[in-house]
DNA sequence: CAATAACTGACGAACGTTCGTTAAATTTGA
DNA sequence: TCAAATTTAACGAACGTTCGTCAGTTATTG
């Protein structure tokens, strides 16, 4: 199919350079046609940016509940840290999740509120199942902390940061000492001693 | 003087849209004039560009320097609680470490060797200001943990999630929340009990 | 008067987009 | 079955607009 092959060059021209500075002529030469081609799959630039928008978002939601869902829960510690090895597996090797990183935090303003309402849905429910899992840690006794929402918003904070570094990364070891430096203090925080 | 405000819409415009998104017309408009009028003050856009991002480089790099400068190094838990509320207070109300977060992570390709240069400057020395720090209070017995730099990284992952949640931020009870939950985890995770 | 800073006007280049056309593939109907 | 009709996908050319930039001219100011 074409218009998979024409998404698949846009997404990476947007990841590159933002939404204004990716071209319809560099997406088109990508995938060898002309860019008044494009037009024969997508109305515009809009279309084209939001239909690969929600193929990230659809990619980004899947493997994150995915995994939650295929995890036995009884050990937060393998649990979690598998979580944070599993997004930098992705980002590093799937684009769409830097597309989406990118689109989240620096819309294109003219798209600002489409873009929201997708982010809020996603985030919604990550949030959502992993503040299960920490309550019936917490209930179990497996980790401790104020409240199932605290560690939510806690370890949610240390994927982000991962993530950051995963943008700016050029250095695949700095990557790793951050890795293990938030994972040590962040497990220290909540388990049990 | 007049290339001042200049470059406080050019900080405005790049901030709000990047680069490729903001417009010399727009800039110039901010301020009450034709955009052909910027060239009797500025080389190019690049020109301007560079020298926006060089003052808020030195912004960041003075403000966060003077806070450990002024810091009595005795109190950990506050010294470091204080300085995410200046990171959060900053940001709130100086565009330019807005504009300079925007353009750490995702710099217009043709200039992304110039910032990086720039940003790994910044970096170093904050880096080595916080990790003296955590060295002395690991010395004196007022934290706990593997080393000096291991809990550096762990507190630069917190700046860095707060950092996000600003950016993102729509939200202020959301934000507050995020920051008391990964300061209670890592605060719990590098103190002695 | 000299210098600085703003202006007008114009430039080539690139942008997203629309048009009309062509050639190939697919569907239709006698 | 086979020609006719329709659809699909690509094209060149051009649209109007905006982009950053440069040159020449007027206004301001000390």
């Amino acid at each position: 199919m074409k218009s998979d092959e024409i998404k698949e060059a846009a997404l990476k021209y947007f990841t590159l350079h933002g939404y204004e500075g990716a071209s319809l002529a560099q997406i088109a030469e990508e995938v060898g046609m002309k860019k008044q081609s494009i037009y024969a799959h997508f109305k515009g630039k809009d279309d084209l940016f939001l239909q690969v928008l929600r193929d990230a978002k659809e990619t980004e939601l899947s493997t994150k509940l995915q995994y939650f869902g295929n995890v036995d829960a009884q050990h937060p510690e393998t649990d979690l840290y598998g979580f944070l090895q599993l997004i930098i597996h992705l980002f590093q090797r799937n684009e769409q999740l830097k597309f989406w990183l990118r689109m989240t935090f620096f819309p294109p303003a003219h798209l600002e509120e489409e873009i929201e309402k997708e982010v809020l849905d996603i985030e919604e429910q990550v949030q959502a199942v992993l503040e299960s899992k920490f309550q019936d840690w917490l209930d179990a006794g497996a980790v401790v902390g104020d409240t199932a929402r605290t560690l939510t918003y806690a370890f949610l904070g240390v994927v982000d940061s991962i993530m950051l570094e995963l943008v700016y990364g050029n250095d695949e070891n700095r990557l790793t000492e951050k890795l293990e430096a938030s994972w040590a203090v962040f497990w220290r925080g909540i388990s049990q001693r």
